[in-house]
DNA sequence: TCCATCGCATTACCTCAGCTAATGACGAAT
DNA sequence: ATTCGTCATTAGCTGAGGTAATGCGATGGA
């Protein structure tokens, strides 16, 4: 791609104002002073020719253009801080950068975060969460765990654990459900892979009625409108055990439907740091547990 | 996150210098002398405390620190000038970024670049090519277009093309087809989507074999192994007819399998542009015609 | 073997982008 | 009215990042 002159100080400076939400405290976070904060927009908004800020006495509202401008540049220094943080050899803990499937990360990883730093002080482990689409070497990552059935071109593969799928959802539905048949008549959650259900119902023996209704392209999605009565979702119950122990969320059929599992990935074309190996041979050793949370 | 002071301008000549190979052609092109590049990466070397170039006569050679840090840049400083580039009023033509499932961009949309160009000389059409792993907002992108059975979460989507997928060989494996059992003998080259396969012998009401060897998550890298005789692939016919009007992939049997279709789709909570709207209605009236590119 | 050539490094110096400091203007809240 | 919290403007300063000139090492043809 041709690129004209990034005004990149300029850039960085429009993406702490719309975190801070006004030039002043911007100007904080950057030690700079408000009128430095002032000058570098007023010359970004003029090269540009677009205004970027509706100014008010409150602070600064984005204008259309800046809200567009934002998620760009926010992922973008991300990821860059993330790969340089990661070459910061003078750091005596070492930096463990990780992309994790979204639902995995607030199942299952997060509630042995504790355990992991205890066993491994000297690794300072950054998690950035995603849907399953998620690319190791663009967005700066050591390695990735994600959702499938395996195979990723030029990357390295562990199976983690299996994740079976059953119909979860909230206790007051749960109890009016007698046989899998019974949820012909129910609002049933689509995820966003669509043959979720018709092999549930074919695991169940029971013919499957047409899916309608909304798409979510995350579990936690489908979990949060299960829980509260919206219908009846099919998701990985291993990731949901919290919400089960808690009575949030009821299995009502004891029948899964295998849709994929979790895998640690990372490329093959890189060389593994210790780091890299340390939590590889934690988390393989974790799933082989296979135990509740801890917490 | 929690982001030190990322020394941007220098990490800019440092991804110059690597797409360059040189101090000197790098310093060329930022209109810079060559001192001032390499003033730029010592300094950013030592407050890394990394080396990245190994310096040859030559030329500079990357260190894997350097290999590593290059492909975050490089998408980051992309991703952030495409997005600059439509705010940028001034112009007046108007930018249109559009990210392309690959193989849809090459075997439709670029033979008939030509004729988008002529209906609508004001567009200046940016492509960016993807795999079905598109985040519209996060890469600065207008619209996408991708492979998929619809539900994108808070993205339009206008369905173009259904595209079946069908086994598509060399010439010479061709002439050893008679039936579709004949396949259960022959390398069957796997795409990413493992269900494919079963779904096609399915619908040739054929037992289905089972599939090894290595993975691909690309079309197109199918479509050479096929083509070079390393196998049978199954592929989106419509997207391989000029391989197939040219003789370097033959379809030995008129059973296709649905699998998805191509959609256009952009983020809902946008105002569209008439850029958008003139290159959607193209397109969907280019796909309702359905023709042979034109090539 | 020698020299021309093509790399990056180093040094000393310069210059302007981007800062500070001080002040002004405006709107909201009380 | 007054006060406070915004951002804008002005004038002037300063050091990050540039230039120019030179050095040094490796390569390769005569």
């Amino acid at each position: 791609m041709d690129r004209p002159d990034l005004p990149l100080n300029a850039l960085r400076v429009f993406e702490v104002i719309m975190r801070q939400g006004s030039f002043t405290k911007a100007a904080a976070e950057l030690r700079v002073t408000q009128a430095a904060v002032s000058h570098q927009i007023a010359r970004l908004e003029d090269s540009l020719g677009v205004t970027l800020f509706l100014r008010s006495p409150q602070g600064v509202i984005p204008t259309d253009e800046g809200r567009l401008l934002f998620p760009v540049l926010e992922h973008g220094f991300d990821a860059i801080a993330r790969v340089l943080d990661r070459l910061d050899r003078r750091r005596d803990i070492e930096i463990l950068s990780i992309g994790v499937n979204t639902t995995f990360a607030l199942g299952w990883l997060m509630p042995r975060l504790d355990a992991f730093h205890a066993a491994h002080p000297e690794i300072d482990l950054r998690i950035s969460t995603h849907n399953n689409r998620v690319e190791i070497l663009r967005e700066g990552l050591d390695m990735a765990i994600r959702f499938g059935i395996g195979g990723w071109t030029n990357h390295e593969m562990i199976p983690l654990l299996e994740a079976p799928l059953a119909p979860l959802c909230a206790a007051a539905m749960a109890a009016r459900l007698r046989d899998p048949a019974d949820l012909q008549h129910m609002p049933l959650l689509r995820s966003y892979r669509s043959a979720e259900w018709p092999g549930w119902f074919g695991a169940a023996q029971t013919p499957c009625p047409p899916i309608k209704g909304a798409i979510f392209d995350s579990s936690l999605a489908l979990a949060e409108l299960a829980a509260a009565g919206a219908g009846v979702a099919l998701l990985p119950v291993v990731m949901f055990d919290r919400h089960i122990s808690q009575g949030q969320l009821v299995q009502p059929f004891a029948t899964t439907v295998f849709a994929g599992r979790y895998y640690l990935a990372w490329r093959s074309d890189r060389v593994s740091t210790k780091a890299m190996n340390n939590f590889s041979r934690w988390i393989v050793a974790q799933c082989r547990q296979n135990q509740a949370p801890t917490v």
